[in-house]
DNA sequence: CCGGCGAAGTGACGATTGTCACCGCGCCCC
DNA sequence: GGGGCGCGGTGACAATCGTCACTTCGCCGG
């Protein structure tokens, strides 16, 4: 882990970028990231386990960051990933209780932190921060109560199809064919996702792909010719 | 559906004990209580199905509320069930998205009801709302988060000693052998709550029982010898 | 070019669980 | 007292899915 100075326009830029904060007037964004403390870490560290006390805020620079729970016997569900542009990890330092979730970075990733009291002088001075805040937390609901729909019904093939097609919607690129999309992740990530075996998600893969809602191209590039049709998969009891 | 006038110092009390307004003065309160309406209704009465607009807020006086979605094939989980003193459906007041799940009565209810202007007007003036909001969305995510470890990873019986411990601890009497429990749910509302079918949940009951985690003394009370040891049953893979 | 390695595909099998069908029981109302 | 009804218990069966074991493929380094 590396302590970096860095000009603080880069991460002035990113907190204005934050939801969170995108209502502060230049001069209290000037006082946070005076605050703020940046450094770079290898892929593969903690930033913190379940249970464990907030001290900060992280806000990921670059590279990507990995949500999760372990359970006692070693499974891990993945809650959620963070990349570029996010924050980290906000529940905490509001109800001031520990983590529900453990973070792991899972490449080389640069982060932003502020620490706590830092923090919560921001939103007890500007109500905007507050109202973002809540907007923030309650968008993060919403995917859990659908994260929960999900994994109560659906078939592996079925959660398989919403995270592509979730996927599809913000990183893909839209051609007259369909969507292209480089997921950039292995089938175990997608299976610690969907709460699943990897072995489920290359045969849900391939059922996907038989009927025509996804295709492989080159590398781990996929094509999807009707994200509607993809969704309505999602939507189903099985196929 | 009846509107009732009554005396607002029963209202008023409703609001000083609601978490979110907990730290507003008297002339506040009495503003907004002043916009309330009062209603009873019936058992069985929807509120507000999943997509609808959100209009304002509902607390509940007395009854029940279950908090609930359907998938397509018509089946329900069940998110939670308020009783008296709670609010039901913050969330949408915030993010000014649709409901993203129903709600029903489950037993005759009273209800207050606060129109969104009002509601948003309070938490506008009033930061300590907006904190106090900020936890009540905060405790709510970390519920979901444990449904969701739960729902993903744990069988059947481990999903309902998890319920039960829960119940035990805000609804149960202490004695000397142990916590009881009159859970008044029927099997059927159980399996709603976990996510699985009504004869599972007859079945982990018994499995349950087998192992003296709980005891039935009459009626449909239940008794837990040992609440720490129906926890750790509800960690475990399976027993 | 070869060996190693990680990712992905696949076949087999068993465990869990949803589903269906049916029974028993208590309760209420006519 | 009888019939209906809701709740709970159970047995049988099929489907899904996790797990294990093994193979295939592509990539990289020596």
């Amino acid at each position: 882990m590396v302590i970096v100075n860095q000009p603080a326009t880069a991460v002035t830029a990113l907190f204005r970028a934050l939801p969170i904060f995108s209502e502060l007037d230049d001069s209290a964004i000037r006082r946070l990231v005076a605050r703020c403390v940046s450094r770079n870490v290898g892929a593969g560290h903690v930033l913190f386990a379940a249970g464990d006390p907030c001290r900060g805020l992280y806000i990921v620079e670059s590279g990507r960051v990995r949500i999760y729970r372990t359970s006692p016997d070693g499974k891990e569900q993945v809650l959620h990933i963070e990349g570029p542009g996010r924050a980290v990890a906000e529940l905490p330092l509001f109800d001031g209780g520990v983590y529900p979730a453990a973070a792991i970075t899972i490449e080389p990733t640069r982060l932003a932190f502020l620490p706590r009291d830092d923090f919560e002088a921001a939103y007890r001075e500007h109500p905007d921060v507050a109202q973002a805040i809540i907007r923030a937390l309650g968008k993060r609901l919403r995917h859990l109560v659908q994260v929960t729909e999900t994994l109560a019904f659906r078939d592996v093939a079925a959660r398989l199809a919403m995270l592509l097609a979730g996927y599809a919607e913000r990183l893909g690129t839209p051609t007259d064919a369909g969507i292209e999309l480089a997921l950039g992740r292995t089938q175990e990530e997608l299976s610690l996702e969907i709460g699943t075996a990897r072995e489920s998600v290359s045969r849900a893969m391939r059922q996907l792909k038989r009927s025509g809602l996804i295709e492989s191209l080159d590398g781990d590039r996929l094509r999807i010719p009707d994200l509607a049709r993809l969704r309505a998969r999602a939507r189903a009891r099985s196929a």
